[in-house]
DNA sequence: AAGTGCCAAATTTTT
DNA sequence: TTTGGCACTT
């Protein structure tokens, strides 16, 4: 290849990029200029770091780093990389560019977009908008009614985006994946037109929208394809099997005919298909650039052998073929924990005072988390940590920018940027004491076919009821468009806005004041209304508690957002049968997503795993309900991890050992075990064991105490007052 | 047409 | 625990 130019070594200066601590396939993907490169490689294995490497590479061979995109997952990770590629190079890094594809679509289609017919002046909605919408279309088109089981507006916005990201028309979709809705198949279709029509018409953009327009950019447009060519000469792609075919094509129309691209993605942390990721990307993209370099580290720097032992244990059992062995010179001899505790409470309990004692011996809060499947599952949790009184911080789950407060204020702002927003028209209009949905419908119909929507407010003719609240609103915006400091723009809505919001949410109102109040602070950041518009729907800023101090407080979250994060103790809990993997998810691509991300969340953990799950789970209707451990937690090979007994001995009905398989208990019967006693057993009888399955005594040792020998699991030496063991022939 | 109160049902993950 | 639908009242 054309090297010639780039030889350059790296500058010895800098501590973090010499040869020692780079392994040599890093080090060979750093120093390779130009042509394609993919990085595969496993958890730990520093990809990430391996991207910086390049950009402080690439930036000391004299590549202007404006022309460097970098496309990552999260904002955040950019931010990370950018700044610690700027420390490599005394900081001439902070110009290069990198976001998220959402988030620099949006950037270049404000730029160039006119060309493709829809103005600047456009708003992105969240899923929370998309359902607000999909939900209005469904009672405005009469798709609602008990004998008609439609499905729900999650189901159908899942559906319609799902389309859009695997490239596929809406009804193949529906047939292959949501068979059981094909009944509603016409109903959906024109449920799809309507929701497209209705973004076009009150100039809406969601999510998907911003790739399809971006790709639809590249394709159609010819001069803004160059300038953008021109301006980028080499992208980079962190997390590349999370991107999704759409995505794919922008990578690839980006790329041009330099080729000048590097991704780097792990095919077993694939956990993103439910919007449209598809790892097939990366076996692809050798296909897609025949001349790529294919680099793949095995190694891990992150955990200790003994959890990088059950981590492969996880994968191994996964039927996709591309999975690695990792292996790690780290040492350690902390097996990994398992833990099931009688309910949803002795687990929350077991975690609490499992970090409270690690606490105590000097491990920093900072460094645990807790990871769980869905954002509810910590609930108990955060009960327990609030009584001991640890700090914590959540991720995951509801954001900030969703609560319907937020929304309402967020609303006026929404308006004065693009005033053909509809969606926050009905809001506010919602917000007048004697008007319904009717009423708004009405009016909200008015202003949009009218030049000027704020006259049009203004003049219409308001009914003696609710005439004097108009009035207010219209003061409102009189005053808001001869403004364009955001701070006053904001202390002007909520002068319009608190008397009505201490109505609306009387209840809990000094609650949701304070994220108003954080609200206040992150705008006042701004000197642009329309950026500071657009980052709280790309990258919502988190609730309340994360804007005191980041000193030492423990994290909850979900998997998902645990992604590309490390910590020196983790803890997962809720590995329940039914919970996680999620009940919905069906043997096979589901099944084994959710297998991943059980992987993803074991291969946070440094140095110490603990894997804990209820043995009992309140349902929906206040009944307890006996469930198993998780399936995955069933495959693993016994050695590689302890079962842990903190329960006092003697509190019945705590299992001490082993753990109970999925069918012992379902019946329920056997709720109130009596007792076995020594005389109940002989040598020979035939017992079965909830864990270790079906075996025969062997020997009556103690005084309650036997050897057992089981088929499966060999000679184990038993307690009768703690193993749960069944009489099957004496 | 708006507001209120009650009962039943649902409940993933996110840029 | 929260949300949505429905019937009933204002």
């Amino acid at each position: 290849m054309h090297n010639d130019t780039f030889t350059s070594k790296l500058p010895d200066q800098h501590p973090e990029i010499n040869r020692e601590t780079l392994n040599e396939p890093q080090y060979e993907a750093v120093t390779t200029v130009n042509g394609p490169i993919l990085v595969i490689a496993g958890a730990g294995s520093g990809k990430t770091r391996t991207l910086t490497y390049r950009v402080a590479h690439l930036v000391s061979c004299g590549i202007a780093p404006e022309r460097i995109l970098l496309l990552t997952f999260t904002r955040k990770a950019a931010q990370e990389m950018l700044w610690r590629a700027g420390r490599l190079l005394n900081d001439s890094c902070s110009r290069v560019v990198g976001g998220t594809f959402h988030g620099i679509a949006n950037m270049l289609l404000r730029r160039y977009g006119s060309s493709l017919g829809f103005g600047s002046s456009f708003t992105i909605i969240d899923r929370a908008d998309a359902e607000g919408i999909i939900n209005l279309l469904k009672s405005s088109l009469g798709l609602t009614g008990k004998e008609k089981q439609f499905p729900s507006k999650r189901v159908l916005i899942n559906m319609i985006s799902g389309s859009v990201n695997k490239s596929i028309a809406l009804d193949d979709l529906v047939l292959e994946h949501y068979a059981h809705l094909s009944d509603h198949l016409d109903d959906i279709l024109t449920l799809q037109k309507h929701y497209a029509d209705f973004k076009i018409n009150h100039g809406l953009m969601d999510y998907d929208d911003l790739l399809v327009n971006w790709k639809r950019l590249l394709e159609e447009d010819e001069e803004a394809r160059r300038e953008i060519g021109n301006r980028f000469s080499h992208i980079m792609v962190d997390e590349y099997q999370d991107t999704n075919l759409i995505q794919a094509e922008i990578v690839r129309l980006l790329a041009g005919e330099q080729h000048n691209i590097m991704v780097v993605g792990d095919d077993s942390q694939s956990i993103y298909s439910f919007r449209g990721a598809d790892f097939y990307n990366i076996m692809r993209f050798p296909k897609v650039f025949p001349e790529t370099q294919i680099i793949k580290l095995e190694e891990n720097y992150r955990s200790t052998q003994p959890i990088l032992s059950l981590t492969n244990n996880i994968i191994r059992n996964s039927t996709e073929k591309y999975t690695k062995t990792l292996f790690s010179r780290i040492e350690g001899d902390n097996l990994p924990k398992l833990y099931g505790g009688l309910d949803e409470r002795a687990e929350a309990r077991f975690v609490a005072k499992k970090i409270e004692q690690l606490h105590k011996e000097g491990t920093p809060l900072e460094n645990i988390a807790v990871l769980f499947r869905s954002g509810f599952h910590s609930y108990k949790l955060e009960v327990e940590l609030g009584t001991i009184g640890f700090d914590f911080e959540k991720r995951g789950g509801q954001k900030l920018t969703e609560s319907a407060h937020m929304k309402d204020v967020l609303s006026f702002l929404r308006l004065l940027v693009n005033s053909r927003d509809n969606l926050s028209w009905n809001r506010i209009l919602l917000q007048l004491d004697k008007v319904g949905p009717k009423t708004a419908q009405k009016i909200t119909a008015t202003i949009a076919a009218a030049d000027d929507p704020f006259a049009a407010l203004a003049a219409y003719p308001a009914a003696a009821s609710w005439q004097q609240g108009l009035a207010r609103l219209n003061g409102l915006f009189v005053s808001l468009q001869q403004e364009s400091d955001t701070g006053t723009l904001f202390e002007l809505t909520m002068q319009y806005y608190e008397p009505l919001f201490q109505q609306i949410y009387r209840d809990d109102y000094p609650k949701r004041q304070k994220d108003l109040e954080q609200l206040k602070g992150i705008m006042a950041s701004y000197d642009d209304l329309q950026t500071f518009i657009d980052d709280t729907t790309l990258d919502p800023p988190e609730s309340e508690s994360s804007a005191t101090p980041l000193t030492d407080r423990l994290v909850l979250s979900t998997v998902h957002s645990a992604k590309g994060l490390e910590w020196d103790v983790v803890f997962v809990i809720g590995l329940a049968d039914g919970r996680f993997p999620h009940a919905a998810a069906l043997v096979g691509d589901q099944w084994e997503e959710e297998r991943r991300l059980f992987y993803v969340a074991a291969t946070r953990a440094k140095k110490q795993l603990f894997l804990c799950y209820p043995k009992e789970m309140m349902s929906t209707d206040r009944r307890f309900k006996r469930v198993g451990m998780s399936p995955f937690l069933n495959e693993l090979d016994r050695g590689v991890y302890q079962l842990i007994d903190s329960d006092p001995p003697g509190s019945s009905g705590y299992a001490t050992s082993g753990s109970l398989s999925s069918s012992s208990f379902l019946s329920g019967k056997r709720r109130h075990r009596p007792k076995l006693s020594m005389e109940d057993l002989t040598v020979g009888s035939r017992v079965k064991h909830p864990f270790f399955g079906e075996g025969v005594v062997k020997k009556l040792t103690k005084p309650r105490t036997l050897d057992i020998l089981f088929t499966r699991h060999g000679l184990k030496s038993l307690h009768l007052d703690y193993a749960k063991l069944e009489i099957i022939k004496n």
